[in-house]
DNA sequence: AGGTCGGCCTGGCAGC
DNA sequence: TGCTGCCAGGCCGACC
């Protein structure tokens, strides 16, 4: 599933085909591609129109065309972009003068290409739905601070929700969490500073080492010339159930938080205390001892 | 207002 | 072998 990395990897690798070539047309074989729009409505705004930069924000991969019209593709769970490849699955076709044809392959169809016309509408569009930009460095310490301690939310649905963090998915987010040492159930808000500081870091590194890797292949990702990326063979814990964890050896367990599959090492990434009634009044806020003798919740599979 | 849940969609696979 | 049914999951809209 094509996350920030992915993404950017895509537009590494189209940038020099498409930058400076006129869309001639696009072909759009699946209508709900551009819904709302219709199709017809949605290439007649693009077409004829040079492509000036091929930008990325999030997980959208953003098309600048002349005269301030901006296409942006989101790739979704199945999408790929295919140059001059046999595609299976082909939704939508770009021509470019000068360029092979490039296919947007999609088999589960969830992929979306929208139009903005104008930068004001871009930022508009973009705004309403994105966060910070993990590379951007306005993605502090103290920002990130700032917006756990707005959340109750466990902090790994805290990072897939991209009006606060952009680009993040399932894979970069068990990741970093790993990496950070912070369990994917935490509740956002009772991470301790060093913690915050630690999964700016975890976020930041895990998303660099994805695109070093040039993304991860599971399911259908690949890059525009089909080649695969390499990330999968680096996961640390995501989709490593049953696999000793490669810091301490115990074995990585796959749970479920915000309705996603999790991977988790729960040495390396200790359980929270579970259920938190409010502080007592006059209680000292923080850490009630746990139980004698309790232990983890059970390992059930 | 913020969190949760169902729907979108279909290939792949477990189970019978 | 072949069928059924469930799972995956980013994002949105409906709901609480």
């Amino acid at each position: 599933m094509p996350e920030l990395p992915e993404v950017e990897t895509i537009r590494r690798h189209l940038a020099p085909h498409v930058e400076g070539r006129r869309l001639t047309r696009l072909e759009i074989l699946d209508p709900r591609f551009a819904l709302p729009l219709a199709p017809a409505a949605l290439a007649a705004a693009v077409e004829g129109r040079t492509v000036e930069r091929l930008g990325r924000r999030g997980k959208y991969l953003v098309w600048e065309l002349a005269g301030e019209a901006f296409l942006l593709l989101h790739l979704r769970m199945t999408g790929t972009l295919l140059l001059a490849s046999a595609a299976d699955y082909s939704r939508v076709r770009f021509y470019l003068d000068g360029a092979p044809v490039l296919t947007f392959s999609d088999p589960r169809r969830f992929g979306t290409g929208e139009l903005a016309l104008g930068r004001p509408a871009l930022e508009a569009f973009l705004g309403a739905r994105l966060g910070v930009e993990p590379f951007d460095p306005a993605f502090t310490p103290a920002h990130l601070l700032a917006l756990t301690r707005a959340s109750r939310t466990p902090v790994k649905s805290f990072l897939l929700d991209q009006t606060r963090i952009a680009g993040v998915g399932n894979i970069y987010a068990d990741e970093a969490l790993h990496r950070a040492r912070i369990h994917p159930l935490r509740p956002a808000d009772r991470l301790r500073r060093p913690q915050v500081v630690a999964l700016r870091d975890a976020v930041v590194a895990a998303l660099a080492a994805g695109v070093e890797a040039k993304g991860a292949t599971i399911d259908d990702f690949r890059h525009p010339d089909g080649v695969q990326g390499s990330f999968q063979d680096e996961f640390l814990v995501h989709r490593r159930a049953g696999e000793p964890c490669p810091s301490c050896g115990t074995l990585v367990r796959k749970l479920v938080v915000g309705g996603r599959g999790t991977y988790v090492c729960e040495t390396c990434q200790p359980r929270p205390r579970t259920a938190r009634p409010p502080d007592p009044p006059g209680a000292r806020p923080g850490r009630p001892a746990p139980a004698p003798g309790s232990r983890p919740a059970a390992p059930r599979r």
